[in-house]
DNA sequence: TCACAGTCAATAAT
DNA sequence: ATTATTGACTGTGA
C-alpha cells in the first residue's frame, strides 16, 4: 500500500529536462481505456516508516492535495500569493527554487502564478493545486529554513562542481537539477533529428516579428475564434505553420481571459469571451486593408515620431467588432464576390471612419527586431508605397488582384464549421457515471467519496447506502489502489453565480476543519489537514 | 480535430 | 541573477 503523502510535489519537473511525456502515465494504461490519471498519485514514497504512522485519522489518510484543493471551496488566491511573496523577498527565496521544492513548478509558471493569479472559482482542480500547496507550505513552521537550507546546498554543490571540473554528477543531495546541466540528450519521441548527439532538439522558440504580431492581433480582433479556413489563411499571409497560428490562439485567448480578474461588479469587458463572438466571420480583404494601415503606422512611428500611445487594444477590439459589422452590412463584402474597386475605397473609407478615434499606433514598439519589415508578409508588395495607400486608388488593383485568390478560395470554405469552443470545464465533478475520473477501477470509492461526506466525516450523520460501502473502500485502500483518491466530489462550482453555494462541500470542509489551531485563517483549507501534512515532510526539500 | 487548462522552458527584460 | 513573457506541448474531454 502506498499512502501518497499529500504534500508532495509532483516531484521530477527538477530531473527529467526535455522527456516530455512524464512518467505519470507510465506503464498502465492497458489498451483500451483511455480514462488516464494524473493528479498525484504514484510517487516514490520516500521513507515508508511513519507513512501509516500518522495516518490513523479515522484510517483515512489525510486529504492529499488534489482532495483538497476539491474539497476547498473558495480561497483567496490574491491573498496567498502577496503573502508568499513578501515571504520569498524578505527571505532572498528565489522562485526557482520555491517552485521546484514546494510547488514542483519551473521558475516560469511560478512567476505566472504569483503575478497573476486566477481568481479560485476560475480554477480546476489540478490548477488549485499549487494554492493549496502554498497555502500549506505558510503554515509550515520551518518552511524558510528548510528552503533556505536547500539553497545553501545546492550553491555549494555548484561550487564544488565547479572547481573539480565539468564531470562529477554531484549527487549526495537528491536535489540536484541546476542550472547548466541539461544536456539529456534523451529527446526520446521523434527521435529521427538527435544523430550527431550535440544539440538535441532544442525547443527553438521561433519569436514573431512585430508585423506578424500584429497582424495576429488584428487578426484576433476580427474573430478571436478563426476557423480552418482563417486559420490556414493566416498561416499563409504571415508565412507561419497553421499550427503556430492555432497556437497564438490559444495563448491569445486564454491570456486575455485570465487577466482582468477584477471589476466583479456587472461590467464584463467584452473581451472575446467564448463562442457567439457574432461580428463577422472575418474577412480577409477586411483584414488585409486593416493590416495594411497598422503597419504603415508602425512603420511610421518607428522612424521616430514617438506619437505612441499606449494601449491600443482592447479598445481596438471593440472597434473592430463594429467596424465588422459595419462592413458586413456591404455589398460585396465578405458577400463572396471579389470586392471591386468602389466597394474597396468605401471600405478603407468606412475604416478610417471608425478608426479616426482610436489610437492605433503600436504600444510595444519595443525591441524592434531590424527592420526586417516586410519579409515576412508574404510577396512583400504590402509595404511598398508607404505613401499612404488610403485614399489613392491606384495600388488597388495590382495588391488585391493577388488577394482576390486567395479570399476567393477562402471565402469558400469560410463559413463551414465554426464551431463552438466548449464550455469551460472549471472544477468539472461529475464523475458522471461510467469510468469518468475515477479510473482506480472500482467505482465503489467513486461513489464513496464522492459528494457529500466524502472524506473525514464517515463517523457521524447520515447516509443510508455507505454502510457496506465503508468496507468497500478500506479494502480498497489496504490493497493498493493508489490512486483511488481521484474521488470527484460534486465541486461542480461552475463559474459564474452559484460559486459558493455548494453545501455538501462546505459540510466536507467543516467536518474536517474541526479542531487544531488556525492561523491559516482565512482560507478554509483544513488546518488539521495542514498540519498533518506539514510535518509529514511534504516538500522537496 | 478543436478548445482548454496547465506547464515547460527559451528568451527578454530588469 | 531573478523575474516576466510567451510559443509550444501534454493531457482531457467533447
Amino acid at each position: 500500500m502506498l499512502l501518497t503523502s499529500p504534500g508532495l510535489p509532483p516531484q521530477h519537473a527538477i530531473p527529467l529536462p526535455a522527456a516530455t511525456s512524464n512518467p505519470t502515465s507510465g506503464a498502465s494504461t492497458p489498451a483500451g481505456q483511455s480514462s488516464e490519471k494524473k493528479q498525484p498519485m504514484m510517487m516514490p514514497i520516500h521513507s515508508p516508516h511513519q507513512a501509516n504512522a500518522m495516518r490513523n485519522m479515522h484510517q483515512h489518510m489525510s486529504p492529499t492535495v488534489y482532495e483538497m484543493a476539491a474539497l476547498t471551496q473558495d480561497l483567496d488566491t490574491q491573498v496567498i500569493t502577496t503573502k508568499i511573496k513578501e515571504a520569498l523577498l524578505t527571505n532572498n527565496i528565489g522562485q526557482k527554487i520555491f517552485g521546484e521544492a514546494v510547488l514542483g513548478l519551473s521558475q516560469g509558471s511560478v512567476s505566472e502564478l504569483l503575478s497573476k493569479p486566477k481568481p479560485w472559482h476560475m480554477l480546476s482542480i489540478k490548477g488549485r493545486e499549487p494554492f493549496i500547496r502554498m497555502q500549506l507550505w505558510l503554515s509550515d513552521a520551518n518552511n524558510v529554513d528548510r528552503l533556505q537550507a536547500l539553497k545553501n546546498e545546492r550553491r555549494e554543490a555548484s561550487k564544488r562542481r565547479r572547481s573539480t571540473g565539468p564531470n562529477q554528477q554531484d549527487n549526495s543531495s537528491d536535489t540536484s537539477s541546476n542550472d547548466t546541466n541539461d544536456f539529456y540528450t534523451s529527446s526520446p519521441g521523434p527521435g529521427s533529428v538527435g544523430s550527431a548527439g550535440a544539440p538535441p532538439n532544442k525547443k527553438q522558440r521561433v519569436l514573431f516579428s512585430e508585423e506578424q504580431k500584429e497582424a495576429l492581433r488584428l487578426a484576433f480582433a476580427l474573430d478571436p475564434y478563426p476557423n480552418v479556413g482563417t486559420i490556414e489563411f493566416l498561416a499563409n499571409e504571415l508565412n507561419l505553420a497553421t499550427r503556430t497560428i492555432t497556437n497564438w490562439f490559444h495563448n491569445h485567448r486564454m491570456r486575455l481571459k485570465q487577466q482582468v480578474p477584477h471589476g466583479p461588479p456587472g461590467q464584463e469587458t467584452n473581451i472575446p469571451t467564448r463562442e457567439n463572438t457574432n461580428s463577422t466571420p472575418f474577412d480577409p480583404v477586411q483584414f488585409r486593408i486593416l493590416l495594411q494601415q497598422r503597419l504603415l503606422e508602425l512603420q511610421k512611428e518607428r522612424m521616430g515620431l514617438g506619437g505612441n500611445n499606449p494601449l491600443p487594444y482592447p479598445p481596438y477590439f471593440a472597434a473592430a467588432a463594429l467596424l465588422g459589422r459595419s462592413l458586413a452590412g456591404m455589398p460585396g463584402a465578405a458577400g463572396g464576390a471579389a470586392p471591386n474597386e468602389a466597394e474597396l475605397r468605401a471600405l478603407n473609407q468606412k475604416f478610417q471612419e471608425q478608426m479616426a478615434g482610436l489610437d492605433l499606433s503600436m504600444s510595444s514598439l519595443k525591441r524592434e527586431r531590424s527592420d526586417d519589415f516586410d519579409d515576412d508578409l508574404d510577396d512583400g508588395h504590402m509595404s511598398e508605397n508607404e505613401n499612404d495607400s488610403l485614399d489613392g486608388e491606384t495600388e488597388k488593383s495590382g495588391e488585391f488582384k493577388a488577394l482576390s485568390n486567395h479570399a476567393q478560395q477562402f471565402l469558400n470554405n469560410m463559413r463551414l464549421n465554426r464551431r463552438k469552443p466548449a464550455a469551460p470545464q472549471w472544477v468539472n465533478p461529475a464523475v458522471p457515471s461510467g469510468q469518468a475520473a475515477g479510473q482506480s477501477g472500482e467505482s465503489a470509492t467513486e461513489r464513496l467519496l464522492n459528494g457529500e461526506e466524502s472524506s473525514t466525516s464517515h463517523h457521524h450523520h447520515q447516509q443510508q447506502h455507505e454502510e457496506d460501502m465503508e468496507q468497500n473502500q478500506r479494502e480498497e485502500e489496504a490493497g493498493d489502489a493508489p490512486h483511488h483518491l481521484v474521488m470527484e466530489p460534486e465541486v461542480l462550482i461552475k463559474q459564474e453565480k452559484e460559486d459558493c453555494e455548494s453545501d455538501s462541500l462546505k459540510e466536507a470542509n467543516e467536518g474536517m476543519a474541526r479542531s487544531q489551531d488556525e492561523d491559516v485563517a482565512s482560507a478554509s483549507v483544513t488546518s488539521a489537514a495542514a498540519a498533518a501534512v506539514t510535518n509529514a515532510s511534504a516538500w522537496n526539500y
